[in-house]
DNA sequence: GTGAAAGCGCTAACAA
DNA sequence: TTGTTAGCGCTTTCAC
């Protein structure tokens, strides 16, 4: 069995390989009736043209960066399954990236992945999204990229948002609904900035419902379980106790679960519980917990689409789109005790 | 700023470059003072040898696929960061394949994925790891791969395996020193080969410790926290009620947490509770469950090791690398009840 | 030990 | 609309 190549499509379909390159690349100026034998002969021979050859002729890679440094595997899986769907569609591969964002050596880490790989684009998650430095970095080479969930405006990039402000809003809203008067909050990690706009929504529903804000019942977390269960036990030590705890996301929320137990409080009975992305263990945890939704998987795939339409110099797709969180009210909440 | 190339390195250097790319490639026939110079010259002007001109040129590509269906993300993440390690040290991409075992147009997709990537091999993780189709696929394409935990012996493959027959064993020697006679156990997904080889551990502890299998103590399990609760609703509504559970993975145990808190059993007191694979809901619910470590980063890594091995023609190594589970003693195990 | 020439499979620029 | 000629940046002959 012989390699098939351009040239052996284009011998077979008795034109030149350039014009076998038209319609590869679906360009306009090939008469359809040309174009109709070159694919007869493409599917015939069962050609597929070399990712390899093609990138070195077009200074292209065909690869996609994406970024991350995330300790729920859930939220990375669902990033990276949206994004491999479109790269897949489009004949790109994704170079996943995880790394530590506290890293001294990040920045030339980076420049290393850029200038070994020479990657496309690149893709941002959080807390790498608005990290100034690397922006920079990134718009000095004038390598394309986008954004997921950033929270500041940054000239030259694709984004794709949700809003966390709003989410914590509706679910402290809802904790209130339930008759919750002290609602205990957990605070996300300081080096993600989502973590001061739902700790904003919390803030912003008391308001609304005329609820004095007490900085005691706020405590600071690092979104992983140990720091929950710290949160927790210093809130569950609080007099008048809070008759709920809003963590900023399951794995705290989880913590406090663990320290309502050892306390012998009652979840949701005596407390309740809400956490923050819809991770597995919110759901393989007794009680469930209530927490909030985020189309991860569909974020990542509108942040690929946009990148790719970048790239590739296609339609000027609106470089802003917004997504939105929802509700989901499980077992670890229920009305306040009267 | 110019492109450096291979051409400005080999001006810079006074050599030609096909002296520069025997630098590049740690060819034996140079001269040390003839390497230094090109090594100096490499080293000024910053130069990074272009990926894709080496993956035309030699016809590679410089990427090794990897294949997963496994819900458990964390276990997904542990491999990938174990493979991507090996890739990243030898100037290999890693191809991410997630995909569904249970597809029907599996071994399409497969040959898909290999003619448009073009892959130098492929890394494959239970279930695939034993799929005979699979195997031959890539044998007949000449396609080098290596096995993460497979339970048969293929020709032609490298593979990393641990001693699940024996972890099991060992859990259920456990319970039983302490104390426990009626022990039930939760099947793993039936595709899954393992499964049988943890069953199988479980059976030869209870014969070595001369207590009689009783096959009502074993249901069917499919991996997942809701299989989990099903299987240990059966179990907690046997006469005499067992007194410990070992659940084949963490998630089906956390579903047995679950059971045993709505039916108001005390866990460890009145009922102990074992998993397997140490995923981070082991430890993040409570009572935090005692369970079965893999080392999978390390596998992974050395699966990886491995095959870049046999693509690289280098060292001949063992086909075949051992590695051993632990066990993780954790709060949802104690002494049975006199 | 080193270099010149050819070529990997494709696309870019230009002609026809 | 189509074809011709040069490359892309490396590695591979095979001379020297």
């Amino acid at each position: 069995l012989h390699k098939v190549t351009i040239n052996v499509v284009a011998r077979h379909a008795g034109v030149s390989k350039k014009t076998v390159s038209r319609v590869l690349n679906n360009e306009s100026n090939v008469t359809e009736s040309t174009r109709r034998k070159v694919q007869a002969a493409i599917d015939e021979l069962g050609y597929v043209p070399s990712v390899q050859a093609r990138a070195l002729a077009r200074n292209q890679s065909f690869l996609i960066g994406l970024i991350y440094d995330n300790p729920n595997a859930s939220y990375v899986a669902d990033i990276q399954k949206g994004a491999l769907k479109v790269c897949r569609q489009r004949g790109y591969h994704l170079v996943i990236h995880p790394t530590d964002h506290e890293s001294s050596t990040l920045l030339e880490e980076l420049e290393e992945l850029l200038s070994t790989s020479r990657l496309d684009g690149l893709i941002l998650t959080p807390p790498f999204s608005d990290r100034r430095d690397i922006l920079q970095l990134l718009q000095q080479r004038h390598l394309p990229f986008a954004r997921v969930a950033p929270t500041q405006t940054a000239s030259g990039s694709v984004d794709v948002i949700s809003d966390d402000f709003d989410a914590a809003k509706k679910m402290t809203e809802y904790l209130i609904s339930l008759g919750h008067q002290r609602i205990g909050f957990i605070k996300g990690h300081p080096d993600h900035p989502v973590s001061e706009q739902r700790l904003a929504g919390y803030r912003a529903a008391l308001q609304a419902a005329d609820i004095e804000f007490k900085a005691d019942y706020v405590r600071q977390g690092y979104f992983n379980f140990r720091s929950g269960e710290e949160a927790a036990r210093k809130l569950l030590s609080l007099t008048p106790l809070p008759t709920a705890i809003f963590a900023s996301n399951d794995f705290m929320a989880a913590g406090v679960l663990k320290v309502a137990s050892q306390k012998g409080l009652s979840v949701p009975h005596e407390l309740s519980v809400a956490g923050f992305d819809d991770s597995p263990i919110s759901r393989h945890i007794w009680p469930s917990i209530t927490t909030v939704k985020q189309p991860v998987e569909a974020m990542a795939e509108q942040a690929t689409d946009m990148l790719l339409a970048v790239i590739g110099r296609t339609g000027d797709a609106a470089p802003i789109t917004h997504f939105v969180d929802s509700l989901v009210i499980r077992n670890s909440t229920a009305p306040a005790k009267a």
